[in-house]
DNA sequence: TGGAGACTGTACCGATCGGTACAGCGAGTC
DNA sequence: GACTCGCTGTACCGATCGGTACAGTCTCCA
């Protein structure tokens, strides 16, 4: 049979896109297999424990992109402001403004939750100490950086919901706003 | 066979907390007659249209609770500052404090939205459109409310994804006392 | 007391589910 | 040029999917 050259790594977003649209119990082996162009066999030789797999590698590969394009720099910098910044348009850019949903929020929320809990767990929190510490810096209390870094978190979540909702991406761009302002505030 | 005096009105709450843990997708035939105790032939007695119509009028159901019980009192409400503390309570307590999940949310994320867009749509619109008109009532102007009410809304939404997603609903809560406190800061 | 009609469980339908088996192909290696 | 081995499509598996058909049972009303 044919050989089409495929790369692990070009097939994660493929895969990512079909379980953010349809969900994991709605990504079936059949979409997945559309969206890849690749058969059955094709797609359990890459992996071989199935569509629990390739959902696990994918949620690795969106934390292994938030670890190092977002959280890293939320941890180290010294200027909160800036990384804040940073980390604001690096979110409006990785959910496309608004039109993108956040596969790890569309899991905590379905059933599958159960199977990937430590990791959207571990996501959500690591990213939500990383905030709070670049808040810390910036001179606020250890408990009011911890507040304010869930409501950021919190915000961009909802928003993601709310704009698919109501079908209008301008709730996401407004609510990025005003969570950045609300971040700094004194 | 045996008769089991079965209200449809008892019916659809148990209906909801079937598409609420499983989504829409997730949520087949024998785990909706298990939850409900009924088989095949008395669910489609009840809902000759399938699945789709016992999410239907399950989206119904909560449309109708939360217009009685949350929007009426925000469009005409004279105590703005009640209407929101009112509100707040009802939203806490239909959410058993962020411990169940937003069914129009979960379904808004997945790919059965596209069903169900314009019930959806319409749930957190008129929800908007009730609580703008309470801010307005307090003085704010028409463009302070609606952002005000859409910040509120994405608010609730994004809370109860991340409590759930990191397990911790304590999250909801101080998400709701933060939310009061924003609607009406000066 | 005997329909009528609402409600019920169960057997069954074709389609599709996730997953397995396997033979065929192609690019390297010696 | 034979051999290996990573990758491929396809046929097939049993289980389950949403949905239908239908006979049996109940309540109610004439």
């Amino acid at each position: 049979m044919a050989k089409t050259v495929s790369e692990r790594a070009d097939l994660l977003p493929l895969l990512g896109e079909v379980f953010r649209s349809h969900g994991y119990e709605g990504a079936t082996l059949a979409l997945i297999s559309k969206a890849t162009g690749l058969g059955k066999g094709s797609l359990y030789h890459f992996f071989p424990d199935g569509k629990a797999q390739m959902a696990a590698e994918v949620l690795a590969e969106i934390d292994h992109w938030f670890e190092v394009n977002i959280f890293a720099a939320l941890r180290k910098s010294d200027d909160p402001a800036q990384a804040i910044a940073d980390m604001t348009a690096g979110v409006d850019r990785y959910f496309h403004s608004g039109h993108r949903v956040c596969l790890v929020g569309v899991i905590a929320l379905g059933a599958s939750r159960d199977i990937f809990s430590s990791q959207v767990q571990d996501y959500f929190s690591r990213w939500n100490d990383a905030l709070a510490q670049t808040l810390r810096r910036a001179g606020f209390s250890a408990g009011v950086a911890r507040r304010r870094s869930a409501d950021a978190l919190l915000t961009i979540q909802g928003a993601l919901v709310l704009a698919r909702a109501l079908d209008d991406t301008k709730v996401f761009g407004q609510a990025m706003v005003d969570m950045k302002a609300r971040l700094l505030a004194r």
